[in-house]
DNA sequence: CGATTGGTTGAGCCCATTCAACGAATGTGG
DNA sequence: CCACATTCGTTGAATGGGCTCAACCAATCG
């Protein structure tokens, strides 16, 4: 049996409520279900796509992590953002039939994947789809504001604590520790989405240590004090 | 005659093809038009809506500029962007069906409304119509991700030649001038988005003035020579 | 085992900020 | 109409937060 395709099964999925079928009725998720493609492995390090790569599909994240970066011309690379379970890849690439950034897998993962001229039909068909779908776009829309305020206009010690508490929530909504993370991903990848050198994030992290808001080793960071986190954010 | 409301005729309309009918047929944009709210004005520093406002609407800018920006609970503002003719204000609120930023003139603008229940009816019985809009909502999505390689990575000067590349870009979509700009927004908006102080953003343009990139008188900016301020961007 | 990747920490530097003063333009009320 | 306040923009001097460069350690891999 070939492990790297299994077909999807939104009705059966755990996190159906996180992801696109969020709302749907059963019936609906069948007929979803139905257009889906099949299930795909993407290994630690492996490359869902790669920018200039001609887009077909949307991917929710089945399992794993994954982190998007678009690259500069001059070599400089920008993680737009981390990607788990239930969150969706690709939305991006809609707006010119080609992928605009890398998308790849922090951690071995799964991903479902629906091809997109698929779904449009399908939201044709389906109203409520199609209206969840809109709502899906600006969200993400939402979520990288979000960033511009982080990146334009917080310090180092502020983007941290809020990335921390970011991860944590959506650690939360997953039935996962909200205070034992684990991060999948490298300080320079956190470092590139938050605006700041790696140096710098582990300096701060070693900064939050100290300040018995975290412990941290390598990691593995259990949160001590999210109130005293969140407080960090806006002082000064 | 009351000027503060007239019917949106978009088959009319000259930036039509740069805005929500492109695409469309003459017929399909007629349907659109019976659709269409009325065409409202607003008055320089007068905002369409704010933070929290109950999300109704989609908003196309007509004439004018616009900006929105997003309020952090300890006061600090963060624009988001600045919106011109043909592009579209509110997309932000779909996702929680409240307005999440302010949305302000920076001179006075008139904008067409579309209440978007009823434009998410349309873009059931015309496939075409809602296939162009999951590409604007994906449009603004890669927009900001180009803001936040722009926050995340670039030092002032380059942050602000990309930023008047972009503008010089957009004028000469709209037929007008791409060097003649004349800018609407203040120091510190300009600062806002791109994460600097007003301080920086004057000092920087008159620093490119001095290096003959750009003539500068308050918001006049004439700009001398694209390719060099395009080669600022990625050196170092 | 050496090579590579990822992480921590230190010292010095630099770019953008802060604080401040000043000028120009615009608007307002007497 | 002028006096005054306010907003906007420019420029200078000093400061500091995050960067650069560098050394070092731990874990993993071939």
């Amino acid at each position: 049996m070939d492990f790297s395709e299994l077909k999807s099964v939104c009705g059966g999925c755990t996190i159906r409520e996180l992801c696109l079928p969020a709302g749907l009725s059963d019936q609906e998720v069948m007929l979803l279900d139905q257009h889906m493609s099949h299930r795909q492995v993407v290994k630690k390090g492996g490359s869902l796509y790669r920018t200039g790569d001609p887009f077909k599909s949307l991917y929710a994240v089945s399992t794993g992590f994954l982190k998007t970066s678009i690259l500069h011309e001059d070599g400089r690379a920008q993680v737009t953002g981390f990607q788990m379970a239930g969150e969706i890849v690709g939305l991006d690439a809609i707006s010119t039939d080609q992928h605009i950034c890398d998308a790849v897998a922090l951690v071995d993962s799964m991903v479902c994947e629906i091809t997109f001229d698929r779904f449009e039909e399908l939201g044709q068909l389906m109203s409520n789809l199609q209206h969840r779908f809109n709502k899906t776009l600006s969200r993400e829309i939402v979520r990288e504001q979000g960033v511009m305020l982080l990146l334009g206009s917080m310090r180092a010690e502020e983007r941290l604590a809020a990335f921390l508490g970011n991860l944590a929530n959506r650690f939360t909504e997953r039935k996962q520790s909200g205070s034992e993370l684990v991060l999948p991903m490298t300080r320079e990848d956190i470092g590139s989405y938050l605006g700041l050198k790696l140096e710098t994030v582990s300096r701060i992290l070693s900064r939050f240590h100290d300040l018995k808001l975290l412990e941290v080793r390598g990691r593995n960071v259990r949160i001590l004090d999210q109130i005293g986190l969140n407080q960090l954010i806006g002082e000064s």
